[in-house]
DNA sequence: GCCGTTTTCGGCCCGACTGTTTTCAGTCG
């Protein structure tokens, strides 16, 4: 399971930082261990691969000792100094400390006087009343530990990008609408835009931080108040459970909480770095001189930057990952925006599995400002997806040349076109030849082994009608995994043969992911960022592929429908 | 354990809130 060794390592690292925090050890080499595990989820590329080419150590986060590890870990499939610390102290505290309110320091209490070291048992002792007879715990903690892990079993993890961001611009603009209240904006990773977020952060500016907290945890959302303070409260948001935080801080801090609270972890420690080496001091309420104490910015997030002689970096880069050598340097990437985009690739229609005809995706592509859209329907085999014979393909593209002109928009008639299970395409050779565009998607037959599933892409990139790969690996956030697909032979193969692979906006799918992205344009691949609406509000998803290809560092010129119409046409070769 | 226009040694972020405390530890972000 090539792909998801980098999560395995990362899951060890985490685990054995757990152990160590158990421990006391120092905090700095818990930290450590911590940030290599998020320095591994976040790789696009599989260590093995990064390993065998010597470049370990040029991973941010891993040095000679981690190296060391890692190599061990490639070689034995272990990490003999996880397998020492599992002796000394049960796996399942390290469990106990993923719930809420209960961190290395309870867990380890829990085990030494009761013995405890899962959730099962933790539950029973709670329930049974001994939770409350050890010391520095009481009555109430016991009763939020059953209220955590009752939680933890209701919903499942982090939530996907699409099901919180509406449900979190919502509850900015009803804070917004608080008297007194002079800038709201979300916060932490849902501003970065990541593909699956854990809770929602809103920072408030306010000099009444009253009303707003009233305002806030009142919300006909609300249906649990965790906690609740003056400049901060937590609330549990209907029934999926996100959970909500909210920050009021005066105006004059409101850059420097913005700015804090958006995070990454790893983007502001490596900020902050480099302010104590200029003598300053940054923190949620500015950027302060050390030597005198003098409060230097923090009223909005660019000054914040500015002090430190930096640009202001777009939220969705903030990881620690590059950017702020770059934004040193002068270099960030100019990200491609949704402004940038000059049409949409891939979209379906009544003649599939769509819900609305060409003209009403035409109507509604031009109503975005779009110069061109090219509609793509699913192929003839995709039955169930209604899928178009090929015999009809000529109607399509006289119907859809007739609704671009009615509309005043250019409208290529494409195709999603299924990459059969030898990686041969659904439609003969002259029919692929007489589309505008021709995507290959995977739909089935997913599960194959990796080798036999990266030759079946591959083949299928290398067929010369093939313009464009859809959703690469297939995944479907929180349902279903990624394909088992070497990414790095599909990446390389779409370089040479000059294939696009898309970033999928769909909001379930999100597919290239961010990683990705930034595997792919570090190569010099091209991209498309696409809706795959299937019906005419879906064309709105594309805000979700263009964070995603932000986060991934894309740029417009990396961006084939970021191209104006005549330069995708040449392209296209049409 | 990492990292280097201060450093191969000695730094490494810190404040808010809760609960059980009579003055603060633990957790979280």
């Amino acid at each position: 399971m090539p792909a998801s060794r980098n999560l395995e390592l990362a899951r060890i690292f985490a685990e054995i930082a757990d152990f160590l925090e158990i421990k006391e050890e120092s905090t700095f080499r818990i930290n450590a261990y911590r940030r290599a595990a998020r320095a591994l989820e976040s790789l696009g590329e599989d260590i093995a691969v990064i390993a065998e080419r010597g470049g370990l150590r040029g991973v941010g986060g891993i040095g000679a000792g981690l190296a060391q590890r890692i190599e061990e870990y490639l070689k034995s499939g272990t990490v003999a100094y996880h397998d020492e610390l599992q002796r000394e102290i049960p796996r399942g505290l390290s469990e106990l400390m993923t719930l809420p309110e209960i961190g290395p320091k309870t867990a380890r209490l829990l085990y030494e006087h009761l013995g405890i070291s899962d959730i099962d048992a933790l539950e029973r002792a709670a329930r049974a009343g001994q939770i409350r007879r050890l010391p520095r715990m009481g009555a109430r903690t016991e009763e939020n530990i059953l209220h955590g892990i009752e939680r933890r079993r209701r919903q499942t993890t982090r939530h996907g990008l699409g099901a919180v961001l509406p449900y979190a611009q919502v509850i900015v603009e009803a804070l917004g609408r608080v008297p007194g209240a002079e800038a709201t904006s979300l916060a932490g990773s849902i501003r970065r835009m990541r593909d699956t977020i854990a809770d929602i952060d809103v920072v408030v500016a306010t000099r009444a931080p009253e009303p707003v907290m009233d305002t806030f945890t009142a919300l006909p959302q609300v249906a649990q108040v965790l906690s609740r303070g003056p400049t901060r409260s937590s609330v549990i948001l209907g029934r999926a459970g996100v959970q909500c935080d909210v920050r009021a801080v005066d105006p004059e801090a409101y850059g420097a909480a913005l700015q804090y609270f958006t995070g990454s972890k790893d983007h502001n420690v490596q900020l902050r770095e480099l302010g104590v080496r200029r003598g300053l001091k940054i923190n949620e309420y500015g950027v302060f001189r050390v030597a005198d104490d003098a409060r230097i910015a923090g009223r909005a997030e660019e000054d914040v930057y500015r002090a430190l002689d930096l640009p202001w970096v777009p939220p969705e880069i903030r990881e620690g990952r590059g950017e702020l050598e770059l934004a040193q340097r002068g270099a960030l990437p100019a990200l491609a925006t949704v402004q940038d985009l000059h049409g949409d690739l891939h979209m379906h229609t009544v003649w599939s599995d769509g819900q609305d005809t060409v003209d009403a995706m035409a109507r509604a592509a031009k109503a975005r400002g779009y110069e061109y859209i090219c509609v793509t329907d699913h192929s003839q085999s995709l039955k169930f997806a209604g899928g178009v014979a090929a015999e009809a393909l000529r109607d399509h593209a006289d119907a859809a040349a007739r609704a671009g002109d009615r509309v005043g928009i250019h409208v290529l008639l494409g195709a999603e076109v299924e990459i059969l299970a030898d990686g041969s395409l659904d439609y003969p050779d002259d029919v692929l030849a007489s589309l505008d565009l021709v995507i290959g998607s995977v739909h089935s037959r997913m599960q194959m082994p990796r080798d036999a599933l990266t030759r079946r892409v591959l083949r299928a990139l290398e067929h010369p009608h093939l313009d464009m790969l859809g959703h690469p690996t297939g995944r479907l956030i929180g349902e279903r995994e990624p394909m088992d697909l070497d990414m790095e032979a599909v990446v390389e193969c779409a370089r040479r043969t000059e294939t696009v692979l898309e970033v999928n906006a769909s909001p379930e799918r999100l597919d290239l992911r961010d990683a990705h992205v930034r595997l792919a344009r570090d190569r010099g691949v091209l991209l498309a960022i696409n809706s795959d609406a299937h019906r005419t509000e879906h064309l709105a998803h594309i805000v979700y592929g263009v964070g995603t290809a932000r986060r991934g560092w894309a740029e417009a010129k990396d961006v084939v429908n970021a191209w104006p119409w005549r330069r995708l046409l040449d392209f296209l070769g049409r």
